[in-house]
DNA sequence: AATATAATTTAGGGTTGTCTAAAAATATGG
DNA sequence: CCATATTTTTAGACAACCCTAAATTATATT
């Protein structure tokens, strides 16, 4: 399993998640920022290892095996995403890209070791939940984007994407972050955007922004 | 700078210490594990980069640049030994191979908040100096090795050498680490073994092993 | 100093992971 | 449903880093 290896793994696993449970060639190569023929012969390697099954022009999925080894990538990279928060004090759009590098160091011992003195976190800075050793995520509770609510209520952050740091300087700029309430103040039908209060204050969101929150209603 | 090249710069400044200030081609092919040829070809890619000055031939030394390179790999690797070993409770002897891995990430703001979260320890927990950001190592105190002690006498362990993870486990067993104080009772001379007392216990220790501890007196 | 031995370098290859360009398969739209 | 556009794969190449085998240079012995 080298580095790279790793990188395909995560990236198929969090495109299916987000999918309908297969990868198309164009979009990782999209994702990893390599091209469409180097992916083609990454998913040929992958497969013949057992971790994807790949037919030809057809896509990708995670075999179990490859499930397995993907969970434990993201497990590694959120336990470092929440040292990096909570320990070293990184604003949560600078941890992604540390945790990128960290998250190949395969020490089952160093991991499990760093999670208990994190204190077993569930959910890492961007809301996101940690599998435990067994590759079992936390409970979670059903959560919508923002940009689903509607006027006058109130919402609880749950998590955010963390796919873009500047999406998420922007986040850390208006104090939004998972915990925090949002009442929707106004709801700009012409182009989606959104007036809304954070702990006080005014601000005007897009619709973009408000569908990379996620959020539960706050009773 | 890849993890090779790094590994590479790392060698030749632990060699030049240890040596005459250059390193031969076989030495590092040795510790390195890679064959007399391999080292041949990186040596000539960092002669070219600037980091080593390597006539054919005739060894390789460190130019200043290479050195100032050396140094941040050794800075990085020590302060993440101390992490490993303060904060989640490695075993000494544990801490060198994951600092192997965990001294290629490059980030000098990972590196800056990690040595403040552990307090800007001076040493890492084999005794070994930790440059500070410019380079600079901490004032050293003169030592020997307890090989070259005398009888009678009570030294102290400054550092003791981390190359081998047998080593470390034996000196782990026999409680010998930096600060413990150490008294010589016998030295046999027919094979320079020494009997010593350490916290009270008695034990018997090669050569070898007396050699690769540091010491000072204890006055 | 000549020769034997040891150290080092060169020559030629292999693997991994990437690329470009071209070919093949699939999807789309009149 | 067929021609065109898009997606994916194949073919061939390259850089980094390693290898073995052979050649070259340095060192040691007598």
């Amino acid at each position: 399993m080298s580095e790279s290896t790793d990188n395909y793994l995560k990236t198929i696993y969090a495109l299916s998640k987000a999918g309908e449970g297969f990868v198309t060639t164009n979009a990782l190569s999209e994702k990893l920022g390599t091209r469409a023929s180097s992916v083609t012969d990454m998913l040929k390697k992958l497969n013949k290892q057992g971790s994807v099954s790949h037919e030809k022009y057809h896509g990708v999925s995670l075999t179990t095996k490859g499930e397995k080894q993907a969970v434990e990538i993201v497990r590694r990279h959120r336990i470092w995403e929440v040292f990096l928060s909570d320990k070293l004090g990184f604003r949560w759009d600078e941890v992604h890209e540390l945790a990128e590098q960290l998250e190949h160091i395969s020490s089952h011992e160093l991991i499990t070791r760093l999670e208990a003195f994190l204190g077993h976190p569930k959910f890492d800075p961007h809301g996101d939940p940690i599998p435990d050793k067994t590759g079992k995520m936390p409970r979670l509770a059903k959560t919508f984007k923002l940009s689903e609510g509607s006027e006058g209520e109130d919402f609880k952050v749950i998590s955010v994407d963390d796919s873009s740091s500047e999406l998420l300087q922007h986040l850390d700029l208006l104090k939004i972050r998972p915990g925090v309430v949002i009442n929707i103040r106004k709801l700009y039908s012409f182009d989606q955007s959104l007036e809304i209060i954070v702990s006080g204050k005014k601000h005007t969101v897009s619709a973009t922004v408000a569908a990379s929150i996620h959020v539960q209603k706050n009773n």
